[in-house]
RNA sequence: CGGGGAGUGGCGCAGUUGGUAGCGCGCGUCGUUUGGGACGAUGAGGCCGCAGGUUCGAGUCCUGUCUCCCCGACCA
């Protein structure tokens, strides 16, 4: 159906890698991970009146006893379930709980395959605080670690001002600048003013609000977002602590995502080169570290491989196929290191290492290549 | 939801006025090939999206229906 995919061996590979840089930035951050449920109660939507409010968005039924079911979209009513069970007092607080899932949500049009799908796999972190300011202070962090995760999985991101929604004044956006990207994005091409479209005063070529750089309009992928929920939920869910004077009050929200399927799309958007139909991968996210090419079958090859394999992730190529078959596909797997074993590699002594990145060539001795790697 | 396009071997497509369903790639077998998607020979593979209708006869005409893609609206 349309806007739901699966992946394959090697997409799986690199959302894994993806998967796993999230999580340890989560961590790094006190994030505890949770796993939710997916199937959700009517009674607990009805909480917030979210049933009804964003029933074209979230797919609903009704199971075999007549009882409304939906998938989760997003989580909020149900982390704010599980936390006002366990949060009782301003000593349990702050605290944020997150988790890597699938989500569902019936978009009006899917588009662009994994960039919009209707089932995909995000991040989504919730973090509770005894008020504002602590909220703030958190909410800041988490922005900062966000640019470093998606620096870390080879995107460039700007951090952009966005709307709010039902939620709250303000947003931020996690954007990263291609042109096959939904958004549009207006920023400083000298310091760090961006804003989203649908809030901004600026327009392009004007001068920039903060500094005296130039404003630039430009496409953009949404690849995270970060919202304060103040006590929006917590106090249509009964979410309370009691504070050190003994009085209750209600929790302070916030929630923060990233797009896990949609960020290896847009990995693909960027490090695709269209002119040469071939990828090169961030080495972070790649799903092999290396492709040993070996043309003609020779014993050096396969020693190589065996030799080296448990240490790091190669692919070996040594099918009965012509030599330009294997490197139009090796193009398309898109390892960032290259080895080239064949008659004409060992008369020169060795393999020919390539780096992909910086196109340089080097024939290196085959003993050498472990080390080298 | 509004507008546009498309459903025919695994993939990409052609199919004229209604008359034996084709091509390229891929796949099997044999042989020759190996530094940029090789070549020859020979095979296998189809309910023409689905349901009705018109006709002696429908991939083709008519009606209905489902699905996918693109552009909008929408994006909690």
């Amino acid at each position: 159906m349309a806007g739901v995919y699966g992946l394959l061996p090697l997409g799986l590979k690199v959302y894994r890698k993806i998967e796993n840089i999230v999580r340890e930035g989560m961590n790094s951050i006190d994030g505890q991970e949770i796993m939710m449920n997916v199937l959700q109660p009517r009674e607990l939507w009805d909480e917030t009146g979210r049933f009804s409010e964003i029933s074209e968005i979230m797919y609903q039924f009704k199971d075999k006893n007549g009882k409304d079911i939906g998938l989760a979209p997003t989580h909020e009513e149900q982390v704010t379930d599980i936390i006002r069970h366990h949060i009782k007092s301003y000593k349990d607080l702050p605290t944020s709980l997150y988790q890597i899932q699938v989500k569902f949500r019936n978009e009006p049009r899917a588009k662009s395959g994994l960039l919009r799908g209707r089932e995909f796999m995000m991040k989504d972190m919730y973090s509770f605080h005894v008020d504002e300011k602590d909220f703030e202070n958190h909410y800041k962090k988490v922005g900062e670690k966000y640019l470093d995760i998606f620096s870390k999985i080879g995107l460039k991101t700007k951090y952009v001002a966005a709307d709010g929604g039902i939620f709250s004044k303000y947003s931020h956006e996690f954007q990263v600048i291609c042109p096959t990207g939904e958004d549009t994005i207006y920023y400083c091409d000298k310091c760090d003013f961006a804003e989203n479209k649908e809030i901004a005063k600026v327009k392009n070529d004007d001068k920039c609000p903060k500094c005296d750089g130039k404003i630039i309009e430009a496409k953009s992928i949404e690849v995270g977002n970060i919202f304060p929920l103040k006590n929006k939920f917590s106090s249509a869910m009964g979410a309370k602590y009691v504070d050190n004077n003994g009085s209750e009050k209600d929790l302070i929200m916030g929630c923060y995502g990233i797009g896990l399927t949609r960020a290896l799309a847009a990995i693909v958007e960027v490090y695709f080169d269209q002119e040469n139909n071939m990828m090169i991968w961030p080495e972070s996210v790649a799903p092999f570290d290396v492709e040993i090419i070996s043309l003609e079958k020779n014993k050096e090859a396969e020693e190589l491989y065996e030799k080296i394999k448990d240490k790091i992730e190669i692919l070996y190529d040594d099918r009965d196929i012509s030599a330009g078959e294997k490197f139009a596909e090796a193009d398309l797997i898109g390892a960032p290191k290259r080895v080239i074993v064949s008659e004409k590699s060992l008369k020169s002594g060795g393999a020919e290492l390539i780096d992909l990145k910086s196109g340089e060539s080097q024939i290196v001795e085959i003993e050498e290549i472990a080390s080298v790697l």
